[in-house]
DNA sequence: CTTTTTGTTGATTGACGAGTCAATAAACTT
DNA sequence: AAGTTTATTGACTCGTCAATCAACAAAAAG
C-alpha cells in the first residue's frame, strides 16, 4: 500500500483532522487515535510523522495562523488604495470564511489555552498579535495620528473578543454581525477627524 | 479529627484551590489530587463532597461569576448617580482586582473552553453575558439612544477581548491599561452626542 | 534480484488519574 | 452506653492514552 511521497499528504491530512477534531470536541482533550482515525491512518503513523501529540497541535496552530495571515494578505491585495480601505480590508480579512468558522474558531480558542502552558504556542500567538497590531497601526496613523496605537490595541482586543463570543454562540458564526460590531468602533474613531 | 460543620469550609477551600490550580496550570488538565492537596485534604474527600471533577469545576466557575457580579454591584453602589458614572462603574467593576488577576483570568479563559463541552458551564456563562449586556444597555440608552444595543455588544466583546489578552500577556494584568482601552471606545461613542 | 529506503500497522508497555470502598474516628443523639 | 451521623483517608479498581516496537509491504537503488 505504500505510495511514495506520502509524508506531506499525511502531514496535511493530520493537521486538517486535528483542527476538525479539536473544533468539534471544543477541547484539546482529544486523543491522537481520534485524530489519526479521522485522517484515515493509524495512531502509530501520526506519531511516526510528528513525534508527539504536542507537535501535532503546534503544526495545526501554525496552519491556522498561516491561513489567517494569507486571508488578511489576500483581502489587502484586493483592497482599493487608501488607508481606510486597507484598514477595513484587514478587519474583513480577519473574519474571512476560512478562519471565521466554527471549528477554526473553537480550535483558535483552544490554542489560546495551549499557549498558557506551551512556549512555542505562545510564541506563535504573539507573532500573530504583533503583526496584526503593526498592520492596523500602519494604516491608522494617517487617519487618527497619535491615537493610532491606542486604536490598534482596541481593535485587536475587539477582534479577539468577537472571536471568543462566536465560539460560545449557539448559532453559526455570523460574519456580517461580527464585522458590524468592529466597524461600529472603527467608524466612531474615524469620525473624530472633525 | 473530625470537626463538625466541616462541609462548607471544605467546599470553599476546594473551590479556592481549584481556581488557583487551574490558574497556575493554565489548563483544565489538573488532577483532583492536585486540587485536593492544595486545599489540604485527600482526593477522596474532594470526591466525597463534590461527587465528580466536573462538579468541582462548575462550583469554581460559579464562584468566579458570583465574585464578578458582586464586584460590579459594589462598583455600581459606590458610583455617583447619572448614567455615565454608572456605565463607567460597571466597566471598572469588570476589572476589579478580585476578578482581574492572573489566576482568575486564566481560570476564566479555561471555563470558556469548558463551556464548549459542558451544558451547565455554558448556561452560567450566558447568564453572566446577558446580565452584563442588559446592565450596559440600561445605562447607555439615555446616552446614545438607539445605538445602545450596538454599543453594549461592542463593550461586551471588548471586555472579553481585553481579558483574553491579559491571559496571554507576559506581564501581570494591568487594570489601568485595560480600562484605558475600553474607555477609549466608550469615550468615542459618547462624544457623538454633538 | 537483493539491499535499502519509505510507508504502515497491530500489539504492547507504562503511566496516570477518576472514582469507589472499606475502615477508622470523632462527634452528636437518645 | 449504644447507636447514628459526619469526617476522613489509604488502598484499590478500571479505564484510557501517549509512545514504542517489531514486523510486514512495496517501491527505489544498486
Amino acid at each position: 500500500m505504500p505510495k511514495l511521497g506520502a509524508e506531506p499528504i499525511r502531514r496535511a491530512a493530520l493537521v486538517k483532522a486535528t483542527i476538525e477534531t479539536v473544533g468539534e470536541a471544543g477541547s484539546l482533550e482529544v486523543t491522537v487515535a481520534q485524530i489519526a482515525r479521522r485522517a484515515g491512518m493509524s495512531s502509530a503513523l501520526a506519531h511516526h510523522y510528528f513525534g508527539s501529540k504536542e507537535q501535532i497541535f503546534l503544526a495545526a496552530m501554525r496552519a491556522i495562523l498561516t491561513l489567517y495571515g494569507a486571508e488578511v494578505r489576500g483581502a489587502l491585495a484586493a483592497a482599493e488604495r487608501g488607508p481606510e480601505s486597507r484598514l477595513r480590508a484587514i478587519i474583513a480579512g480577519s473574519f474571512s470564511p476560512g478562519s471565521f468558522r466554527r471549528e477554526a474558531i473553537s480550535a483558535w480558542l483552544n490554542f489560546y489555552v495551549l499557549a498558557q502552558t506551551n512556549r512555542e504556542a505562545m510564541r506563535l500567538l504573539r507573532v500573530y498579535q504583533r503583526r496584526l497590531r503593526s498592520n492596523l497601526q500602519h494604516e491608522l496613523r494617517p487617519l487618527v495620528g497619535p491615537r493610532a496605537e491606542a486604536v490598534a490595541r482596541g481593535l485587536g482586543a475587539m477582534i479577539d473578543g468577537v472571536y471568543i463570543r462566536a465560539a460560545l454562540a449557539e448559532h453559526a458564526p455570523d460574519r456580517a454581525y461580527a464585522l458590524e460590531i468592529v466597524y461600529e468602533y472603527l467608524n466612531r474613531e474615524l469620525e473624530v477627524r472633525s
